[in-house]
DNA sequence: GATCCGTGGCC
DNA sequence: TGGCCAAGGAT
């Protein structure tokens, strides 16, 4: 066992975190499902943003058979607000799949898992170590950064080159035995200790093998990513009210906010506005302009110009804006929270 | 290899 | 305030 490792379980006894809610299980044992669906939260998404979430979707999906056979709409409901929604849709593909082609067990050869949807190299050895204790290995965030303070690592990440040297690190660490602790060992290393601002070099276990700490170089590692400027991009946001409901569409399953509720969009000009809601419904008339905001994706700014639109002839199907049970976007959500404090549009008094 | 894909917390 | 990025994957 390499001396990464051997310090890292040792420590792991100590210090290691054993109340996450997806680490409990019956009989003392984890549930693959629920090791799955906190793999998949957690890509590229705090611990504490997914525990409330990953608390909520077990106790609407108990099951890897009760998500499978849900609608879609109802899985990304509930992980309306988590973001990277492709994640949710391929979960719900996973489990389809599991359930029909595998008995509703849960593979455990790494071909079969990486073959599955939204399932990638190391959400697939996360699986199978934490999981099924089998010897693969993980390198997502927390790896990296402890791995490329420890060795020196030259590179950003988003380098192929980089990435197949941590790889290599990783595999050559990932002990034979007790394989799921340290898994579990390093992710908490990186976590709690080898943070990314700040680490805290005199409690780590490792920092007598770690050369950025004899070098006293470790925010030198990872290497930042060179940096691009955000464009930014405008839209208005056309709420079509009628008797105290909102109308919403499902936004197609490419793209942003794929598979979604949202908002009627049009370019933001006053021309654009009126056309789209005259093509709506023609007997249309504007209550209000809410305020513009800004919403900031990974890759865009987004400036959005919610305006609210009356349109009591039209046909089109409405949603009670407090009976949504689909995935609707944060800052749909927020727009439609404030529609309904709204009490000069009459949309705070209930209806038969 | 580069880009797309959300959101919230941190400093 | 705003840039940065977190238990990545798909294309």
């Amino acid at each position: 066992m390499s001396q990464l490792a051997d310090q890292l379980l040792t420590w792991f006894d100590v210090h290691g975190r054993t109340n996450l809610p997806w680490q409990i299980g019956d009989k003392d044992k984890v549930d693959v499902y629920h090791i799955w669906l906190s793999e998949v939260m957690l890509q590229q998404t705090q611990v504490s943003t997914v525990i409330d979430y990953f608390n909520r979707f077990l106790h609407h999906f108990p099951t890897l058979s009760n998500l499978a056979n849900a609608p879609e709409d109802a899985v990304l409901a509930q992980w309306a607000g988590l973001g990277y929604y492709a994640r949710a849709r391929n979960l719900h593909k996973t489990a389809k799949i599991i359930t029909h082609d595998y008995q509703g067990c849960f593979p455990q050869k790494l071909e079969q898992i990486l073959a599955l949807p939204g399932i990638g190299r190391s959400t697939a050895g996360a699986i199978l170590a934490l999981g099924f204790n089998q010897k693969q290995s993980i390198l997502d965030g927390n790896v990296k950064r402890v791995l490329s303070r420890t060795h020196q690592v030259k590179g950003h990440y988003a380098q192929s080159s980089t990435l197949k040297e941590l790889w290599r690190l990783a595999e050559s660490h990932t002990p034979n035995i007790r394989t799921d602790h340290y898994t579990q060992a390093i992710m908490d290393l990186g976590a709690t200790i080898c943070t990314r601002t700040n680490p805290s070099c005199s409690l780590c276990p490792i920092s007598n093998i770690c050369k950025s700490s004899a070098a006293q170089t470790q925010l030198d590692y990872p290497n930042p990513k060179p940096k691009k400027i955000k464009p930014s991009r405008s839209v208005a946001m056309l709420v079509f009210v009628k008797n105290s409901q909102v109308y919403l569409q499902k936004r197609p399953s490419q793209g942003i906010w794929g598979g979604l509720w949202s908002l009627v969009e049009s370019e933001d000009t006053p021309v654009s506005i009126t056309q789209s809601m005259h093509a709506f419904d023609p007997s249309a008339t504007i209550i209000e302009q809410l305020p513009v905001f800004k919403h900031t994706f990974t890759h865009y700014h987004l400036h959005i110009r919610p305006v609210v639109i009356s349109c009591p002839s039209s046909s089109a199907k409405f949603h009670l804006i407090d009976q949504v049970e689909v995935g609707m976007p944060k800052p749909v959500s927020k727009i439609l929270s404030q529609i309904s404090s709204l009490t000069h549009i009459g949309l705070n008094e209930q209806i038969d």
